[in-house]
DNA sequence: TGCGGCGCTGCATACGTAGTCATGGCATAG
DNA sequence: CTATGCCATGACTACGTATGCAGCGCCGCA
């Protein structure tokens, strides 16, 4: 491979003079100038950032954990993301904590010399995190935060978003509702919960425990969850998956039980992935403004790369009720809504 | 940040002596080791693989170039293929060609010298692939091919997977058969195109130039696409999309209009992806041996790397009809199957 | 006891670039 | 005409690691 220097000799310069070049340096002559970049795409040379990050001991190259990239969702977070860091001149490093442990993933990173990491599936206990921040490694946590750890942060309002979805199926009258949680470990999960639980308690809804099941964020466990909460008597007359490929599952376990949605069941999802709007599911859900978040986590990464000791900052953005067509009161709905409401509800209230 | 100098310094012992600890050099003794990697672990210590990088020439990095990274052929593609860079200590460099050209994309990836690159959706006339090959840069193409171009090369048999579709739709008595093509400059839409067109013609059955509609693998505009086809009069019985995610847009078209599939329309797709087999599209389509696929590619780079003098490699993976729901004999099928069986098919067998 | 050999360690250097400091040329001001 | 200063350029060095080569001590064999 050539190197500056090769340029250099053939130019008849030095090699400051073709690192001048390469870097926009205002005081080379434009002859100069010319006479370099002639020889350089004469002969195909490539700068070698390797040998650049020695020197400056910057990459260009952002690592972004992953945790599924199987999951709709993290593609769509990959691109913005992605197109975000271009903006800045970045590059993505991107690793699927699916394959290997996260801990291993960030020290590879960190390895690399990677300017910063952005984590966009942090569990609540994640030591990586714990330590990274510690350490002052710039690193952003994208869509989950680390309990306990001070660092720069965006999420959605994931405890809004679970409360509309909450009223909403209260307002349609269900009273029976089932909940798909995700990783029990992930502050989007919690939070979610913690969310749509606090509703239902404020109306003087109960939600039994039998019909809260783990779903793990993962489709097939959410399918096979579904089914068991199908066969139950009485089934719930809405389910609420805590994101929307685990609805994707609900809804297509209820095909395979012929179960009606909405008129036999209602489901609810989490995210908005670009397939909820499909004709197939037009699922009602809760929309997360993907962009901006992306966005704002790269602008909070680049921030802090340029100043380490400006304090962590958190920003929550937020949600939206998308109501589509898996969502409708529930079967004989009308009488039992009227007799909830003369009884427990008004009672409650 | 903490050098191995530092951590030799603090060891009383060389920095060659780190740098041989790291690197499990066989010749040093159990008692020097373990109180180096002692020093380590109280610090904290990581190696600058930069530096390394910049003194072995080589990265661990290989980039990997994706066109759409929102169709969810290419996460499948990209897990399988990180799990098995995985396996060889690499790791992925991912590109999306959707934010910037190719060409910024692969000559940003050799400024960060990475080890290879793997072009997962290069274009039949991509200059990009054609002079990276030319410099004897390890590369491999997974997927798609490119015209012309003396390279390592893996992938699926796809005439082979048309044919098998021309047939069973012909097989199932369908003549008014709609094409939806992908982008037209790649290797996998023309080369499926090619291998349904020649069974068609084979047997006599003509392909109406005005059903055969590009999709560019798009799904919008495939969508888009297939309402124009159902508002044909007739409209076609069965409409061939040459990707699962153009089908998945021409099963929501369906949906959307009201047409019946399979009653009306018949649909087929080819990739197999995951969601293929839900409930929700139960689409017969083509199987693509993903797995095998990503894993022979990185094996072909690996070699290449460590062998840069081998003739180039092709592989192509055997491809399978994959029947499911959304297939079946047009309506009327029974009558005019036969006349067209006992003139058309006859005449041109 | 002497010498060769082996096992362990350290010294010095190279990798390709960016940046610091020095140099020489030229113009402008005194 | 000289002094000052700026501009364009170049020599030199550092970045952190790996590696070739040298050194040193110890063991075994003659």
């Amino acid at each position: 491979m050539l190197t500056s220097s090769d340029i250099a000799r053939e130019a008849g310069v030095s090699q400051t003079t073709v690192s001048r070049v390469l870097n926009d340096d205002p005081r080379v002559t434009k002859e100069t100038r010319q006479r370099v970049i002639d020889v350089i795409d004469r002969h195909g040379y490539t700068p070698n950032a390797i040998a650049r990050g020695l020197v400056t001991s910057r990459t260009s190259l952002v690592g972004v954990l992953i945790s599924d990239i199987m999951n709709p969702f993290y593609p769509e977070l990959l691109e913005a993301i992605g197109s975000q860091l271009a903006a800045y001149g970045l590059r993505m490093l991107v690793a699927d904590t699916a394959s290997q442990p996260e801990e291993v993933h960030a020290r590879l990173l960190v390895e690399h010399r990677v300017d910063g990491i952005v984590f966009t599936s942090a569990l609540l206990d994640s030591q990586t995190v714990a330590s990274l921040a510690a350490r002052r490694f710039p690193i952003v946590l994208a869509n989950r935060y680390v309990d306990g750890v001070e660092c720069d942060t965006v999420t959605t309002d994931n405890g809004g978003g679970a409360k509309a979805v909450a009223e909403h199926l209260l307002e349609l009258g269900h009273e029976r509702i089932a909940v798909v949680t995700g990783n029990e470990k992930s502050s989007t999960s919690r939070d979610r919960y913690a969310g749509f639980v606090a509703v239902l308690e404020e109306a003087g809804v109960g939600l039994d425990p039998t019909l809260v099941r783990t779903g793990d964020y993962d489709y097939e466990r959410a399918h096979a969850t579904t089914v068991e909460l199908l066969e139950l008597t009485p089934p719930p007359t809405a389910i609420f998956c805590l994101n929307d490929v685990m609805a994707f599952a609900t809804l297509n376990a209820c095909r395979r039980l012929r179960v009606g949605v909405p008129e036999e069941v209602s489901v609810v999802g989490f995210d908005d992935i670009r397939a909820s709007s499909y004709e197939a599911y037009e699922l009602t859900t809760v929309r997360q403004p993907l962009g901006e978040l992306a966005r704002t986590a790269v602008d909070l990464l680049a921030e802090r790369v340029a100043a380490p000791d400006v304090p962590p900052r958190s920003l929550v953005f937020p949600s939206r009720l998308i109501r589509r067509k898996t969502t409708a009161p529930p079967r004989r709905a009308i009488r039992r809504r009227t007799v909830a409401q003369a009884d427990g509800r008004r009672a409650n209230g």
